[in-house]
RNA sequence: GUGGGUAUAGCGCAGUUGGUUAGCGCGCCAGAUUGUGGCUCUGGAGGCCAUGGGUUCGAAUCCCAUUAUCCACCCCA
């Protein structure tokens, strides 16, 4: 290549898909996004670029140090780093127009300009969904947020998986009646890293916060609580704590608990976790992780939970809510690398037409008539050998080809091929139609 | 922000203690097969060995710097 060229090349931790994977991770978006509307959740796009002002309301070191923000003429500007800022922003700008409890879904690319490594980019899409509430937001919600979740990884048919369940009034209130309601941040980031760095090293690291072997023991001992989800409310109710929240945060999880049931979701797919925390300091209550039964090392796929006041910077209304994201850009490349999702076309068309040195306008009226009758159709348009057409069909991995010469035209037929068996036969057009619908319904 | 690794063809890699024209697999192009793909065989194209400097008679190989990239920590989707 001469010197002069620009070497073609994206951004690292910026991810960009072959056709045949991008027909693959399309799928997949359709299939959350149907999910979503099947509960009644409504569209939102939100613009990518926003007012600083807006975005960093709420400054956090963390979204502060990785927010993608710059000047434009006299505009300080920043690119969304996730879809619920942008969602607090909208329904406290457009209170007045939605109904409530709001519930919308969207699905679209954020930016956080950290250090990419495994499964961290820099440009991901996350799938959220959110229900907001004026002033108050029935319980029955945080069932239903789940539900979802259940249904959405059930139809994309990945493999068992599991939903974990816990409370943050429930860990709040249990750390207050230990008195460590100032480090509470630092214990629960902790706690998280359970099933990570195991129970030794959570203790080696509570110690080092300053808690005593009394107080870990107590830690140690609450969330390792086991049993099926009815032995451990039975445990959770029996603890000798005397704290409200704590006892409020309980009888929370247990009508949630009894409400997942009644959605549908079968026992096997969710567990209440005490030792998921969420590292966000907005959730108040219910807080969700989902992870893949056969491939708990892609950590959680899908995560989310209840927070009281998430507009609390942009209107002095009361807007609780209750959402979960799905990274789907993490999830799509560790599905693909651990082999559990394959792409296997090229192509979207389920016919390719080949015309041999006829009329093209002929071609294209087959085509077109192909499409009329609910196929997708490509036609070939140069003028190449056959071997190259049929190559060229392989490469995409149509199913099927439609060879269209002389003899066709005058007799109004195709050979039809399919392409995987190698079989083909001279059939009238509408039959050949008629012959792939049939065959397309077998598989 | 902290720590570690890597950089050779489009992709994945090999290259011996430094020694001639830098190889292999896949992919790509052409042919065997003028209306039939995948499999096979034959032939072919494609590299300033990341960039800059140094050591040496001689550097893909050793040293330094720069850049890029990957992994881990932090945090998170």
């Amino acid at each position: 290549m001469a010197k002069n060229k620009i070497k073609p090349r994206i951004l690292t931790g910026f991810m960009e898909l072959l056709p045949a994977d991008q027909i693959l991770f399309n799928r997949i978006y359709d299939t959350i996004r149907e999910v979503y509307e099947s509960f009644g959740f409504l569209p939102l796009d939100t613009p990518v670029i926003e007012l600083s002002e807006v975005l960093l309301a709420k400054a956090g070191g963390e979204t502060e140090k990785q927010i993608y923000r710059f000047t434009k003429g006299d505009n300080d500007l920043a690119l969304r780093f996730d879809l619920t800022v942008p969602l607090a922003r909208y329904v406290a700008q457009h209170s007045g127009e939605l109904t409530f409890p709001f519930k919308r879904y969207q699905m679209s690319k954020v930016y956080r300009g950290e250090r990419p490594q495994k499964g961290r980019f820099r440009e991901f899409y996350q799938c959220d969904i959110d229900i907001i509430g004026n002033e108050e937001l029935d319980l029955t919600y945080d069932a239903e947020i789940p539900a979802v979740i259940y249904n959405v990884f059930r139809r994309l048919d990945i493999g068992k998986f599991t939903i974990h369940i816990n409370n943050r009034r429930v860990l709040n209130g249990f750390f207050e009646a230990l008195g460590l309601e100032n480090i509470i941040s630092d214990i629960l980031r902790n706690i998280d890293k359970l099933e990570k760095i195991g129970k030794e090293n959570v203790i080696k690291e509570l110690a080092e916060l300053g808690i005593d072997d009394e107080k870990i023991n107590k830690i140690i001992d609450f969330i390792t609580i086991s049993g099926n989800t009815e032995q451990k409310i039975e445990a959770l109710k029996n603890m000798p704590i005397e704290n409200e929240k704590y006892k409020e945060g309980v009888k929370e999880l247990e009508l949630v608990a009894g409400y997942m049931a009644d959605f549908g979701i079968d026992k096997s797919y969710f567990t209440i976790d005490l030792t998921i925390a969420r590292g966000l300091d907005y959730y108040t209550g219910t807080v969700y992780e989902t992870t893949l039964d056969d491939h708990k090392g892609l950590g959680s796929v899908c995560s989310g939970g209840r927070y009281d006041n998430l507009t609390e910077y942009y209107t002095s209304s009361k807007l609780p809510g209750i959402g979960i994201s799905i990274g789907l850009t993490r999830l799509f490349s560790q599905l693909k690398e651990a082999g559990i999702i394959e792409s296997r076309r090229s192509s979207l068309a389920d016919v390719l037409v080949l015309p041999m040195g006829i009329d093209m306008g002929y071609a294209l009226r087959v085509a077109e008539r192909i499409r009329q009758a609910g196929l997708k159709a490509d036609v070939y348009y140069a003028q190449r050998a056959m071997k190259h057409k049929m190559k060229y069909a392989d490469r995409l991995g149509v199913p099927y080809v439609a060879v269209i010469g002389e003899n066709e035209m005058q007799t109004g037929t195709v050979m039809l091929k399919n392409m995987a068996t190698g079989e083909q036969s001279a059939l009238d057009i509408e039959d050949a139609l008629k012959e792939i619908k049939k065959q397309m319904g077998e598989n």
